[in-house]
DNA sequence: ATAAATAGGTTTATAATATAAACTGATTTA
DNA sequence: TAAATCAGTTTATATTATAAACCTATTTAT
């Protein structure tokens, strides 16, 4: 009847920061902050949660003399935000 | 950008609660357990919660000699349902 | 008649989670 | 050179979800 939510994506905050990164592709820790409103610390975490599981990949390099960490999603996180996107349709009425 | 998850809705049991009496507009505790697959102490924290809020209406009763718990969406519920659709558009590419 | 299962729940304990506050180290500005 | 600001990380706390344990009534088996 229901399909089982994911609990990774099924958080506000990851879910947020995998939607960015799905239509963007490229993103860095201030421009999730930003968009996501959240705090530096929180971001932080769940940035970690996400690449611990493979879902995104986080590189940590320079703009200038200003560390800058650039988020990517991967392939396997984009099946995993499908797969949650038509999870979430056995609970919504939407076909 | 992104809209607030009604955190009482934003679980996956309350979720498949809400989704179902949505749907049938009246269900028994047994079958709300049978759906969701739940365990019973589970069902019944969450039915709790989503009473609290005024999102279903709880009525205790019997059939024969066996206690019945039937929950009904609200007019509250339903709309709070809608709502919390509607802020999951906008972390999902669906329009 | 009585013991053991079963039904329909509720209460409680525990483990996991989300979140912000506090912190760090570098850089820029006053 | 002291004070702010930037870009984050670590940690502490409060909330939450979940299942285990429990309870009371009823049914079934002996």
């Amino acid at each position: 009847m229901f399909k089982e939510l994911n609990p990774l994506l099924h958080s506000e905050l990851r879910l947020g920061i995998m939607s960015i990164l799905i239509s963007v592709e490229e993103a860095d820790f201030v421009y999730l902050r930003e968009k996501t409103a959240a705090t530096a610390g929180n971001i932080s975490v769940q940035i970690e949660k996400l690449s611990e599981a493979g879902y995104i990949v986080v590189e940590r390099g320079f703009l200038g003399k200003r560390t800058r960490t650039v988020c990517k999603i991967t392939e396997k996180g984009v099946l995993a935000f499908e797969e949650y996107v038509e999870a979430l349709k056995s609970y919504l009425n939407v076909k």
